[in-house]
DNA sequence: ATTGATCTTGACCGATCGGTCAAGCAGACT
DNA sequence: AGTCTGCTTGACCGATCGGTCAAGATCAAT
C-alpha cells in the first residue's frame, strides 16, 4: 500500500467545495460566509483557512473544479464526430436539462454560475475575474470551432465565427440571467430557435 | 410665493440618489455599504435613514428615478412613427453610446444596471426582485409592439412577438453583462447585427 | 516510544455591517 | 414669543464579517 491518502482531510476540504458550489449557486457570492460554508460542510473555521487562504480562493478552486467536471460533456457535445448543428442542438439541450434539474434540486433557477459569479466580482476581484474570463473564452473557442466547421459544409451560412461565437454566448448567458431573475424557466422556450437564428440557419 | 419647497432636505436626498446610481453601477450592490453612499453624498447616517427606511429603499428609488429618467427616450425610439427596424437600430445605437459614455465617465463598463442589481439581488430582496422584473418586462413590451408592427408592414418575418422580444431581450442584457465581465467594449461589435438576426431580417 | 507533518478545534480579533436614537437646529406658522 | 415640523448630527447598537492563532488530535514513519 503506498497511496492511502488522508480520508478525513481530503473529506473536509471536499465537503467545503460542495457546500460553496451548493451556496454560491442559490445565493451571489457576498451573501454566503465563510460561516456559512463551514456550517453546512461541517467544518470548523480554523480548517477553512488550512485548506483555503481566503473565500476568494474556495471559490476559485470550486469552479475549477466545475470547470473540469462540465469539460469532457463539452469535450463530446462539440466532437468533431457531430454534425455541427446537431452540437449546437445538443448544447441547447443540455443547458435547458441542467436548469431543470439545479431547479428541482434547489427549488429555485440558478442560471449560469459562472457569469452570476463573475457579473457580481469582477469590479473587486481581479483574479476571481480573470478566471471567469478564461471560462468564457473556453466557452465561445467550442462555439468558433463548430462554426468554422458548419461552415465548412455548408450547413451555417457565411460570417465572421468568433463575432457569431460571441453572439451566441451572449444569448445563452443572456437567457441564463433572466431565468434566474424571473425564477422560472419560460425564458427558455426560444432558447433553441434563438441560437439558430444567431446562426442564421432555417 | 406658496411653492419655495425645503431646498437642503431635497439636496440630501438627491445626493443620496446620485451616490447610489454612481456607486452601484461600479460596484455591486453587496459591495457598497451604507457608510460608503453618505460619505459620497457627503450626508450623515442620521438623514439617510430619515430619508430612506433601509438600503434597499434606496436602490428601489434610485432605479425607479433611472427608468423615469429614461422612459422618454425609449418612448421616442420606440415611436409609431418610426419604422420598427429603425427603431431597433437606434435603440441599439443608444445602448452601444450608453456603455461608452459610462466606460469613460466610470473607467470601467457598467453592462445593464438592472440586470447587474437582478442577478445579485433575485434570491434575497423579494421586493427588489420584482421591481427588477416589471423592468424587465416593460422593455420587452417596446420590443413585442415593434415587432408586431414590422411583422405588419412586412419588414420583419412572422413569428411569436413574446418569444422574439424575450430573445432579444436576452441578447441585449447577455451582450451588456460580457462587456462588464470583460471590462471592454468588443462584446458590442456583434450587437446590431445580431438583434437583426434574431429579427430574421437581411 | 517518539517525532513531525497534517489536520481539527473553538476561542478570538479588529473592522465593518445595516440600522437606531436622543439631542439639536433652522425656518414657517400662530 | 413660542411652538411645531422637517432635517441634521454623530455617537451608539448588536450582529456579523473575513481572517488568525495557539493548542490539541491523528497517524505514518522511525
Amino acid at each position: 500500500m503506498t497511496a492511502v491518502a488522508e480520508p478525513v482531510a481530503l473529506d473536509s476540504r471536499a465537503r467545503l467545495i460542495a457546500a460553496a458550489r451548493e451556496l454560491l449557486w442559490r445565493n451571489s457570492y457576498a451573501t454566503v460566509s465563510v460561516d456559512d460554508l463551514c456550517r453546512r460542510a461541517a467544518v470548523n473555521k480554523g480548517s477553512f483557512y488550512h485548506h483555503f487562504p481566503s473565500k476568494a480562493d474556495l471559490a476559485t478552486v470550486t469552479f475549477d473544479a466545475m470547470w473540469s467536471e462540465f469539460r469532457p460533456l463539452f469535450d463530446s457535445i462539440f466532437s468533431a464526430q457531430v454534425p455541427p448543428l446537431e452540437r449546437f442542438a445538443s448544447y441547447g439541450a443540455v443547458n435547458e436539462r441542467f436548469q431543470r434539474e439545479k431547479q428541482q434540486e434547489y427549488g429555485c433557477v440558478v442560471g449560469c454560475p459562472f457569469t452570476n459569479l463573475a457579473s457580481e466580482v469582477c469590479t473587486q476581484d481581479q483574479a476571481l475575474r480573470e478566471l471567469m474570463v478564461i471560462k468564457h473564452t473556453r466557452m465561445c473557442a467550442y462555439f468558433t470551432t463548430a462554426i468554422r466547421d458548419g461552415q465548412a459544409d455548408g450547413s451555417i451560412p457565411a460570417g465572421d465565427p468568433l463575432v457569431l461565437a460571441q453572439q451566441i454566448q451572449a444569448f445563452v448567458t443572456g437567457v441564463a440571467t433572466q431565468a434566474r431573475i424571473v425564477n422560472d424557466l419560460t425564458p427558455y422556450v426560444g432558447f433553441a430557435s434563438g441560437i439558430r437564428r444567431l446562426l442564421g440557419v432555417t
